[in-house]
DNA sequence: TGGCTTATTTATCGATTGAAAAATAACTCG
DNA sequence: CGAGTTATTTTTCAATCGATAAATAAGCCA
């Protein structure tokens, strides 16, 4: 107080690089807690900076919030799993624990959760390509899996009815990101218990009732 | 165009309460499409009436928002179901079957559902409350009727396991509400198909594995 | 050290925001 | 008809928005 404190925090020059990188960082955080109709300015303040710098490593703001988006969704899914979906060396019971595991250590987090159903509100195409690859990388692939397994060996696709089933077993799991992402509820703790009781209850339940693929 | 078009529409004044009520409802479509933040000119335009009127109505936009909350999630629940769901004359599945039925007729609105979303990301407490309702009103129910449909007469709680895996299934199907009005994704169109399998999963799946209730 | 580059800030613009005040016009009732 | 009430519009304001231009200062290399 008594002394002649600088205010003025000393401010770092960093490479063009590496304040890119900054800035898209926290851009996350920032947009994945306030939403992207926040101003440009309160982001700046959240990275320290002036709001106007920001406009030199972007060309608008649609454009920071574009890399938002891609840094977020890109390179999620691992190729990994791909093979483990479709390893028949393993029974798909395990197949699945280990999966699920992993599918949600990497999605439920708070800003991809957010970020996800932000931009699902407002319109952008995420939606459609999110669904696309549920549909096609896990729902799918985990019919051909459970019918092949139960010596279902006719190449048919699968009925809509049957993915639809898949459809609740799948969101059922993606709902408990939800519930404790964004309405901050409390969950069980143990994520892996979940995802082992959601499983045992999916595959037991199409196996013991043929109410899920009657005509 | 060769004739001298009046082009101001007639003006109609229609009474307070008319107009509040008129207001409310059609804020209600305006806010679900275009989200809270979207200005009071605009939605003033989607009214037909001039930004400022609004002012004559709501004290602040805020107050306004306030309005559509309590409109659109004020009574949606019916007092029939919370008998319906403890109605032991009738088989379990059989009120499940009606209850969710009924349940997701009244929610999955495209309103209903974006609006939802909408207040639950800015953190309104609408989160915990929707939550503390399912909660209480429906999946604690079904546990204990579940229960008593099957000899367990214990006046024992459901464990936090049980709790899960009955909000697994609940997630489920909320999730196809997600997909179908969120998502705009094509979903199966016969809901109470998708309602009756995943019903006939879930009550399948716990009776027949021990793993839910395992511990 | 001195000169050059460039990251960063200061200052500012026009458009849009929520909101208030004043002016107008439609309706009611005598 | 005519005065009073009130629903609605016109006008306007201060704050905030995304974005630009100019000024400044930190770092680099000789």
């Amino acid at each position: 107080m008594s002394e002649t404190a600088q205010a003025k925090p000393r401010k770092k020059r960093l490479s063009s690089t590496e304040r890119r990188a900054e800035f898209i960082t926290k851009a996350i955080e920032f947009f994945a807690e306030e939403g992207f109709e926040s101003s440009t300015r309160d982001l700046a303040k959240h990275l320290g900076v002036t709001q106007p710098l920001l406009y030199r490593y972007f060309p608008s703001k649609n454009d920071l919030i574009k890399e938002v988006y891609q840094t977020v969704y890109l390179n999620r899914w691992r190729e990994e799993w791909d093979i483990l979906l479709c390893d028949r060396e393993r029974p798909l019971r395990e197949r699945l624990q280990t999966f699920y595991e992993a599918y949600t250590d990497a999605i439920f987090t708070r800003e991809w959760m957010r970020i996800f159903l932000f931009s699902g509100l407002k319109g952008v195409e995420i939606n459609r390509w999110y669904v696309g690859l549920v549909n096609e990388r896990i729902l799918n692939r985990i019919l051909t899996e459970y019918r092949f397994e139960n010596g279902d060996s006719s190449d048919r696709q699968a009925t809509p009815e049957e993915l639809e089933l898949a459809w609740v077993m799948h969101g059922g799991i993606f709902y408990y990101g939800i519930r404790k992402h964004i309405y901050e509820s409390p969950v069980l703790a143990d994520k892996s218990r979940m995802i082992s009781d959601a499983l045992d209850v999916f595959l037991m339940g199409i196996g013991e009732t043929g109410s899920a693929f009657k005509d």
